[in-house]
DNA sequence: CTAGGGTTATAT
DNA sequence: ATATAACCCTAG
């Protein structure tokens, strides 16, 4: 995993994630060398701490592994945190175990047992004097009332697992990506030298040190330009770049809003034409356009949420399943010119003072085809430019369906979509039928 | 809907 | 240039 894909996962792991997807990363990421080289401490932290605090009303001997592996990671900027985490972790979940004399075996006389002997690093971050007595205590207990009798704040526990992660969290500082976005706004509200070089470290403390110096290298010859222009600088470039690439990642996360507005346009239309849809290919404009504006806030206004911050663009992928054969005024126009975020189409620049900006004029209405004939040609090139655009395999995607054919065997390619439908946004039943044939050749 | 052959974009 | 992965077509 690059640098970047870092920083933007870092990013994802720190907004309110479906938990299951949560899950799945950490499964991962996590188990250490998965892949290639193992994420950067500063994401396995991230993860780590996400996962600790998604478990939470509960502790379980699962809470007590994360810790553990937490304390692995170097810096520990709350220690006491850390060990009032493990002790409350330890105690929680022996009691919420179904089975006493199981728990206390398992946790106590096993893992923290192991702790107390051990000499070195693990034992001066989780051990204390407090988790020695409660060992002493819960091995002296015969049952859990007993071993409770002296006093058990369940509530207090939880609160204690979720003061180190939040502690650990205020400790890492805002992430790279957050960083970054802050230090450009104030730079353009500013161009106060102090002022950037204040929150230029600011900034870099939160990035990965690697990063740091590798900019650093860069930033002399660019300085002149960035003055004039601050939404140029490399870091934006960057980030931009960023950002683009891993939008393929992303979309498993963040719902294209193009197919459900579609799929309410359509359902609108066919209510006002009554059974039968049809609309003329290359549409008369002016008329008919106040009224598709109008669609397009309807259903803008039925998912507010899905109104993507400027900037932040999936790709506008018109085709919906069902609707290859049917002419909506949704569908992609192929007269019209539509801005992509394909790679090399990217240029925000404007060098060029003379304001002779590059705007995008959409070429006025063709004249529409005079015959059936034409019609039918015209018809068929909308058939074959709409390919759908090559879109990589994540390996989110590759994991849940290796599970999915597992549980549901090969074959029941519809099966696995309907039921993983989240993950595989966007692929077909043939795709995924498709992909097992590749992964197992 | 699935299987399997065919096509094309992209990585090596 | 070639191999491979993603996508397309279509019979059954």
């Amino acid at each position: 995993m690059d640098e970047i894909s870092t920083w933007i996962l870092e990013f994802v792991l720190r907004q309110d994630i479906p938990s299951a997807l949560l899950r799945r990363l950490v499964l991962l990421l996590l188990p250490s060398p998965s892949p290639s080289p193992s994420p950067s401490p500063r994401l396995t932290k991230t993860l780590l701490l996400r996962h600790l605090l998604s478990l939470l009303p509960k502790l379980s001997t699962e809470t007590l592994d994360s810790i553990e592996l937490l304390q692995t990671l170097a810096p520990n900027p709350n220690p006491d945190l850390l060990r009032s985490a493990y002790l409350h972790a330890a105690v929680g979940a022996t009691f919420s175990s179904p089975n006493f004399p199981g728990a206390v075996e398992d946790i106590w006389t096993g893992r923290v047992g192991c702790l107390l002997k051990s000499s070195g690093a693990s034992k001066d971050a989780l051990a204390s004097e407090e988790l020695s007595e409660w060992r002493r205590r819960m091995e002296a207990a015969s049952s859990r009332d007993e071993a409770m009798k002296e006093g058990w704040d369940a509530q207090g526990a939880v609160d204690a697992v979720a003061a180190y992660a939040r502690a650990e969290f205020e400790a890492m500082g805002p992430t790279f990506l957050e960083a970054a976005a802050e230090y450009l706004r104030v730079l353009g509200e500013s161009t106060s030298g102090a002022a950037e070089r204040q929150r230029k470290g600011k900034m870099m403390a939160a990035g990965s040190s690697r990063a740091g110096s590798k900019r650093r290298k860069k930033k002399n010859g660019v300085n002149a330009k960035r003055v004039c222009n601050p939404i140029l600088t490399p870091e934006v470039q960057k980030v931009r770049e960023a950002l683009i690439r891993s939008s393929k990642a992303l979309q498993s996360v963040v719902e294209d809003p193009l197919p459900r507005a579609k799929e309410i346009a359509d359902g609108l239309m066919a209510r006002k034409s009554g059974a039968g849809i049809h609309v003329e290919e290359p549409r008369e404009n002016s008329d008919q356009s106040e009224e598709n504006r109008n669609m397009v806030d309807k259903s803008a206004q039925a998912h507010p949420a899905d109104n993507a911050p400027d900037g932040i663009h999936t790709e506008g992928r018109c085709k919906h399943p069902n609707d290859a054969t049917k002419a909506s005024l949704m569908d992609r126009n192929p007269t019209a010119q539509t801005y992509e975020w394909d790679d090399d189409s990217i240029d925000f620049s404007s060098e060029d003072g003379t304001g002779q900006s590059k705007k995008l004029h959409l070429p006025t209405q063709r004249t529409k085809p005079s015959s059936p004939l034409k019609v039918l040609e015209v018809n068929q090139k909308v058939k074959l430019a709409r390919g759908r655009k090559r879109r990589r395999w994540t390996v989110l995607e590759e994991d849940t369906l290796r599970e999915a054919v597992n549980t549901y065997g090969r074959g029941k390619w519809k099966k696995i979509l309907t039921s993983y439908h989240e993950i595989f946004e966007e692929r077909t039943e043939v795709d995924l039928k498709d992909k097992w044939r590749n992964m197992t050749r």
